[in-house]
DNA sequence: CAGTGAGCGAGCTTCCGCTTGACTT
């Protein structure tokens, strides 16, 4: 059940008789030694009267939480609220297992205060932390906005990497490319090599540029090759003898990685199988609750000895004894601040379940597989390689080819890591080389000059960004999903096709916190604050006097607070200013606008919903505001009304209007631009043509329906007027565009399955048809959804009761939950339509349910939603 | 959907880290 009491979450949680205090806000009365205001919070108040009963009729009180800062924590909230008469030991251990358990139950020990002061001392700071820093973002940039130990630096990251992206420049270089064919009587084959070297100087690649500049890296001595100079020396170099002048053959040995933590499954889910980190989190939560996998949240690579016993009989019996590692493999933890209450993730139990045998589907199948891997991979052989590179000569040009050899695929029969850079999983694929030695002369069946550029550096996604903040000790297994949350929620980043790419509002808020509190947006903030805490645990160091130094100090928090607060310009700190661009990007109330100076007036243009700095250059932001001084371009006159077309850009996007907005005329026609049309390219015809949507194609063969193509907030789509039946909507593909779409067409798009919006591909299938319905013949199959197993009929869903296995379901069972269900459709329909308004937008993915159902719309978090489905 | 960027004021927002269950699809 976790944390049973905790400081008041917000105004609502303080209890009355504080509520007037100075303090009362952050929960902690810094004006009496900081002590702490603690309040279980509603959905824990059940727990804890449950617990009372229970020890009314106990001899004993057995506390045996986590074994670490937080879980000692609990034992002690427990010991707080419960205050037993009975005797009290406090036990721990990190294997259910029955052994484990007795040996645990018989060293118990008492409760351990220092550990618990650390706990607390975390738990204060953070709340000073986030509960001072917050208000001013509130008062200076904008409100709802949050800051936090963790959050800050996580957005920090993002903004740094979009800076240094902004920065970059590009530069560009060639090389040459040569196809060889070996013609030795043993060693036949073709080989690839690239141009290194030109009269002993090293030609320059990608790695010789600074990306501030896009020049070569000054002093650095190497030729820099154009596309002339590469054509030219090709021609030059063909037709000229090739000479192998140097072969080197370096064996290597690889291991496999450690098991899975929370952090490394969340990475390797999102290279591998796409899942977000609550998503992940999600699918390994049930796995956990099924039996399948040992705990998720857990920040050590540690394995039980029953897990390697387990692991080395799964290698053997599927690879052989020559795959498994000669020794049981035992990895130890690195990770800073990691506090190992628990295993690694593994599959569960003393013989691990092969995935086939699980009966596992869908997502839980594709996570179940990759943890089963992973584990068992763990104990097998090292994998031995041989990199192979050999090196020619041809006249004064150098060329390398290098190759690599698999002599014993040892672990990686079972388990290869994934990459975030595409190109480096290459890197595991065997390349052969004929077997050539010195002196060879391979004749030159191709030679290519290649042009390349320089790419700026990668945005952090999801996985990159949890690997970072582990390595630097920021954030817990049990946060790193919600750490996504928080940020996209608060409207400081967007996920753009598995990117984090920060918002305007993020560039406002890490600008203020950097200027004004650099100390707390610094990595390091959070490994000095763990040293502390570590201190405080062994009894080396006081918590009372570095929370003191730390908030009332000199130059502590709230001084520092006070005083920025009358300092700091709310203006100021709501523009964002970019090297490249002159006018200014102020955070509104309503969202990012741009002003600029138009001889002494000024002008503002909103900045459509979505966009982020990325989005924004000077020319885009010429476009803005001259459609602010000098109105909209107009794309040319309608051949049949004979009103004017203009070209806009809205708070949507780009879109096309049909004369002017009069009186008269409040509502003119108007249309967004598709994607890939843009005012630059746009075409009279395609603006009349999306101005004359909705297009009527023609009517279904079958139904008589009609049927039509438009374009509505998802993109283009067809529909088919079923009449009563209501209408089948369908989006269109990349590859169709609304104007020209034929009825044809449009029929076989409507004839493919509607794709759902949340069922992975694999999933969206039925798992079993039970029969057809009697009311209306309509089929009643079964599904697996996010929550688990549902039974469908039509538009009617029901949950199968727990433990109801799809093997066991019949159409009689299925109608009895349909027909509870559809009793209580009404009252649920009409439940559902209020939220959704008071919802507005259906807001993305969200940390806390609190803020799922608030009001805030924040100006850019509904963009990943739309993007993403 | 195709705007806005002023000002007032009551009441509120906000942190991190531990967790399951109530809800719906």
């Amino acid at each position: 059940m976790g944390h049973v009491r905790d400081l008041p979450q917000s105004a609502t949680d303080i209890p009355a008789n504080v509520k007037g205090e100075k303090w009362a806000q952050l929960g902690v009365n810094v004006e009496s030694d900081f002590e702490p205001l603690y309040v279980i919070p509603k959905d824990k108040k059940k727990i804890v009267t449950q617990l009372k009963e229970a020890l009314k009729s106990a001899d004993e009180l057995v506390l045996a939480t986590d074994e670490d800062r937080e879980g000692e924590s609990i034992s002690w909230h427990l010991l707080q609220l419960l205050q037993p008469k009975v005797p009290v030991k406090r036990m721990v251990f990190h294997e259910i297992t029955q052994d484990a358990i007795r040996k645990a139950l018989k060293n118990c020990r008492t409760v351990d205060e220092q550990l618990v002061r650390a706990q607390e001392t975390r738990r204060i700071l953070d709340r000073l932390v986030g509960y001072t820093l917050s208000p001013l973002l509130w008062k200076k940039i904008a409100k709802g906005l949050s800051a936090g130990r963790v959050q800050s630096v996580a957005v920090r990251l993002l903004v740094n990497r979009e800076r240094q992206r902004r920065a970059f420049r590009q530069g560009s270089y060639w090389d040459l490319k040569a196809t060889l064919e070996a013609k030795g009587k043993e060693a036949k084959g073709e080989f690839e090599a690239k141009l290194t070297t030109l009269a002993g100087t090293k030609v320059a690649n990608g790695s010789d540029f600074d990306p501030d500049t896009g020049q070569i890296v000054a002093g650095r001595n190497v030729v820099l090759l154009n596309e002339t100079q590469a054509r030219e020396l090709l021609e030059r170099l063909t037709g000229k003898p090739w000479t192998v002048t140097d072969l080197e053959e370096r064996p290597t040995t690889r291991k496999p990685a450690p098991p899975f933590t929370t952090s490394t499954l969340q990475q390797e889910s999102n290279r591998k199988l796409r899942l977000s980190a609550r998503d992940t989190m999600r699918v390994a939560q049930n796995l956990y609750e099924q039996g399948y996998i040992t705990y998720m949240r857990t920040d050590s690579v540690h394995l039980s000895e029953q897990a390697i016993a387990a692991a080395r009989s799964c290698v053997e019996q599927m690879y052989g004894k020559n795959y498994l590692s000669p020794q049981p493999r035992q990895y130890s933890t690195k990770s800073k601040g990691a506090q190992e209450a628990h295993e690694a993730i593994r599959p569960a139990g003393s013989s691990f379940r092969t995935p086939k045998e699980t009966g596992l589907s869908g997502r839980e199948f594709d996570l179940y597989d990759l943890i089963w891997k992973r584990t068992v991979a763990t104990q097998m052989a090292d994998s031995r390689q041989t990199q192979v590179i050999v090196q020619l000569q041809v006249e004064d040009a150098g060329f390398r080819s290098s190759g690599k050899r698999i002599d014993f695929p040892g672990f990686l029969r079972a388990y290869v890591e994934g990459y975030d850079d595409p190109e480096a999983a290459l890197e595991d694929r065997e390349v052969i080389l004929p077997p050539l030695k010195k002196g060879d002369r391979p004749d030159c069946k191709n030679l290519e000059a290649i042009g390349h550029e320089t790419q700026p550096p990668a945005r952090y996604t999801e996985a990159s960004l949890v690997k970072t903040l582990e390595s630097e000790g920021i954030g817990r297994p049990s946060t790193y999903a919600s750490i996504i949350g928080t940020i996209v929620d608060r409207g400081y980043a967007q996920i753009v096709s598995n990117a984090l790419v920060p918002t305007f509002t993020a560039f406002a808020v890490t600008a203020l916190l950097e200027q004004h509190f650099p100390d707390l947006v610094d990595p390091s903030f959070t490994s000095k604050m763990e040293q502390t805490l570590d201190d405080i645990a062994t009894g080396e160091a006081a918590w009372l006097p570095y929370l003191r130094k730390f908030y009332s100090g000199d130059a502590g928090l709230e001084t520092l607070v006070k005083a920025r607060e009358s300092q700091i310009e709310a203006n100021v700190a709501r523009t964002v200013a970019f090297d490249d661009l002159e006018a200014k990007v102020r955070i509104g109330s309503y969202g990012p606008y741009i002003e600029a100076q138009n001889g002494s007036d000024t002008v503002t243009a909103s900045i459509p919903k979505d966009w982020t700095p990325a989005d924004l250059d000077a020319e885009l932001v010429e476009k803005l505001l001259k459609q602010k001084t000098e109105g909209p371009d107009k794309v040319g006159i309608h051949p049949e009304t004979g009103e004017p077309i203009y070209v806009k850009i809205g708070p949507h996007g780009p879109y096309v209007q049909l004369g002017e907005k009069t009186e008269d005329k409040p509502k003119p026609k108007q249309a967004s631009l598709p994607k890939g049309v843009t005012p630059d390219n746009l075409t009279l015809e395609t603006a009349v043509g999306l101005l004359s949507l909705p297009r009527l194609l023609g009517t279904h063969p079958a139904t008589g329906g009609k049927i039509q193509a438009s374009i509505g907030p998802y993109g283009p789509y067809v529909v088919h007027d079923q009449g009563k039946e209501g209408k089948d909507y369908r989006s269109l593909k990349v590859s169709d565009n609304v104007l020209t779409v034929t009825l044809e067409r449009a029929l076989e798009i409507l004839a493919e399955p509607k794709k759902g919006r949340r069922t992975s591909s694999k999933s969206k299938s039925a798992l079993r048809e039970l029969g057809a319905h009697p009311g209306d013949g309509e089929p009643v199959n079964i599904f697996e959804g996010p929550y688990g197993l549902y039974v469908k009929h039509g538009k009617t869903n029901a949950g199968l009761p727990e433990g109801q296995k799809v093997e066991d379901m019949t159409l009689d069972k299925a109608l009895e939950l349909l027909a509870s269900k559809e009793s209580s459709a009404k009252k649920s329909t009409k439940r559902k339509s209020t939220k959704a308004s008071a919802n507005g937008n259906g807001t993305a993915t969200t940390a806390k349910k609190k803020t799922a159902s608030s009001t805030r719309k924040t100006t850019t978090a509904s963009k990943s939603k739309t993007k993403t489905s």
